[in-house]
RNA sequence: GUCCCAGUAGCUCAGCAGGAUAGAGCAACAGCCUUCUAAGCUGUAGGCCGCAGGUUCGAAUCCUGCCUGGGACGCCA
């Protein structure tokens, strides 16, 4: 889709490249890529290019005097230029004519909700799976950041023109649930009066004993004297059952979604984690010693070699992942990124080499850490932990302080700095509190909108963009324009609080423009149009950007 | 001991495929509501960008070493 300011760089990329070819300071093939960058300072213009400083060593000449000739053989007419400046060690400053923003406006209302999305992953497909927290307990702190970081993050990428699938990957075999099992039993006979021991490294959770009074309530005395195996053969299927329930309604009230929930146990059924090992072992990177199978990670630059079989013919936990990422790259993909927690972090390097010693190149495969998160609370460090069951759930927080404002903390921060979530602040309803900022600006224009109708000005129609010149309406547009840019860029960067921090933006500037300038005006017909169609384009914008966040942007507040 | 992340304003954090005078929110201080929502705006103050070297026209950003905080280094998952 069209994008008004990245052709209006392209269009001054270009002619700067000609200038320096016309002022034939460097030839074709020795020609930098032409920087564009916005300056911070608005006296240094709208766009600036730092080329005559690059371009030093190959003309043999000073910045300063590149610059010049640069700009004597500039088209200016060609790419909307008003003026040109050489500043400081030899930038070159652009100021574009008042009208280069003019068909911005249409662009934004003609495209809606589509506005910001770009064809700049060119298709190309990603898998990302994120959560994938062990049925064994509530979702905590920590998922809930993964949680966020990973559901915006794929609307990112699906925005900037990338194909994504979401997949859960859930543990639902093994020792872990073995222990779940296990928990459940001892919850089932206390919760009918019997003596009980809850294993050392049971399930202590409250969802646990839930479950133990469930079924003892459901069946009575009816499992005491079964079976033993087959009494936890069936209290393993239902846990599962209620843990993963719990998971879905957790992170459906969250907002969040997958396409597909894979099963460990299913590797299994299919033969796959035998068939893993065996490609391995066909490309000559497995060795038995000690009495286990080794995998020679180290080939690939891992720190020492892993154990894929142990002593007591059971596989650790890394074989079924080893077969569920070939699995994942089999199914063909162009990359595969996973959401992991920072406890996971050491663990990056022998996935890594398995993906190579698989086959597939290692640029496929990428890890995003997540940091870890403290609560705060009254300015005391909130202690969680899953076994002890006092953790700070999700669902806590979701009805604490909402569903808004928590994915909007959480996608607030860089992922890989560690998070004080300020449980306070977050449950603020005051303007402390920046989810409110957003969604306020968005409520405050649509109120004006409505007022609009209300007292007769024509919301819809033509306009006259040309006379949208106040500083502030100005700034206004540069922002609008870059939107399918940051959107793109945090994709790209994998930085979905890149959007938050625009949107965020974007409504200070709307503030501002709100208390400095009134946009309906009875006096100024012409330019109450302009500015109800300029509001109508922030509205647009500010809501396309909460929605790929997943936030909420009310009408009234 | 090895590896990963972080160290930027009083606090929480942006900025980090090198660029001009390092930004924002909160907290502090001073102002703005008979006018489209004050959950808002305007202004002031606040900084050896952890430390020390190096690379270069130029470093918060890249490289090396060190310091501090957190995490990871199982035939656990």
């Amino acid at each position: 889709m069209s994008n008004i300011l990245s052709q209006t760089e392209d269009t001054l990329k270009q002619e700067i490249a000609a200038a320096v070819l016309k002022a034939e300071l460097a030839g074709e093939d020795e020609l930098p890529e032409v920087i564009l960058e916005k300056p911070k300072e608005k006296a240094h213009g709208d766009f600036a290019t730092n080329i005559a400083m690059q371009l030093a060593r190959i003309a043999k000449k000073a910045p300063r005097h590149i610059a010049d000739d640069i700009t004597a053989n500039f088209d200016a007419s060609k790419a909307s230029v008003d003026k040109m400046e050489i500043a400081g060690p030899g930038f070159i400053n652009f100021f574009m004519k008042n009208d280069f923003l003019g068909g911005l406006i249409p662009t934004i209302l003609d495209a809606g909700d589509v506005y910001g999305r770009t064809d700049f992953g060119k298709g190309q497909s990603v898998q990302v799976e994120f959560v994938s927290v062990n049925p064994t307990g509530d979702l905590h702190l920590g998922h809930a950041r993964g949680a966020a970081y990973g559901d915006v993050f794929c609307n990112v990428l699906k925005a900037a023109g990338y194909e994504v699938q979401r997949e859960y990957y859930i543990n639902d075999a093994g020792n872990q649930i073995d222990k779940l099992a296990l928990s459940v039993e001892t919850r089932y006979l206390e919760a009918l009066g019997y003596e009980a021991d809850m294993p050392e490294d049971g399930y202590r959770g409250d969802d646990i004993v839930s479950i133990g009074k469930t079924l003892a309530d459901e069946y009575g005395e009816k499992w005491v004297n079964t079976d033993r195996q087959e009494r936890l053969a069936f209290f393993k299927e239902y846990g599962l059952h209620i843990e993963l329930d719990n998971l879905k309604k957790d992170l459906a009230d969250f907002r969040v979604q997958f396409d597909n929930w894979f099963s460990e146990q299913s590797l299994y059924d299919n033969d796959k984690v035998t068939e893993a090992v065996q490609t391995l072992r066909d490309g000559g990177y497995v060795y038995e010693s000690d009495g286990a199978t080794w995998f020679r990670s180290t080939d690939f630059g891992d720190d020492k070699d892993r154990v894929l079989i142990k002593q007591d013919g059971h596989y650790t936990y890394l074989t079924p992942d080893i077969a569920y990422h070939k699995d994942k790259l089999e199914r063909g993909f162009d990359q595969i990124i996973n959401v992991w927690g920072s406890d996971h972090h050491g663990y990056i390097s022998r996935m890594r080499a398995a993906i190579q010693a698989l086959g597939y190149p290692a640029e496929k495969f990428d890890v995003k850490i997540i940091q870890t998160v403290n609560l705060f609370e009254g300015g005391e460090k909130v202690r969680m932990s899953k076994r002890t069951g006092n953790a700070v759930a999700l669902r806590d927080l979701m009805e604490e302080v909402g569903v808004d404002a928590t994915r909007y903390f959480f996608v607030m921060r860089s992922n890989d700095t560690q998070f004080d979530f300020n449980l306070d602040l977050a449950r603020s309803q005051s303007n402390d509190n920046p989810i409110y900022y957003v969604q306020y600006a968005h409520a405050r224009i649509c109120t004006m909108l409505k007022q609009a109708e209300t007292k007769g000005f024509a919301v819809e129609g033509t306009f006259n963009g040309d006379l949208l010149t106040a500083e502030k309406e100005t700034d206004l547009l540069k922002k609008l324009g870059e939107f399918p840019q940051t959107v793109a860029e945090s994709a790209e960067k994998h930085a979905p609080h890149k959007v938050t921090q625009y949107v965020f933006d974007l409504a200070s500037l709307l503030h501002s423009f709100y208390n400095a300038e009134k946009v309906l005006d009875s006096d100024n017909p012409e330019l109450t149009k302009a500015r109800i169609a300029l509001m109508k384009a922030v509205r647009t914008t500010i809501a396309n950007g909460l929605r790929l966040l997943g936030i909420s942007a009310p009408v009234k507040m």
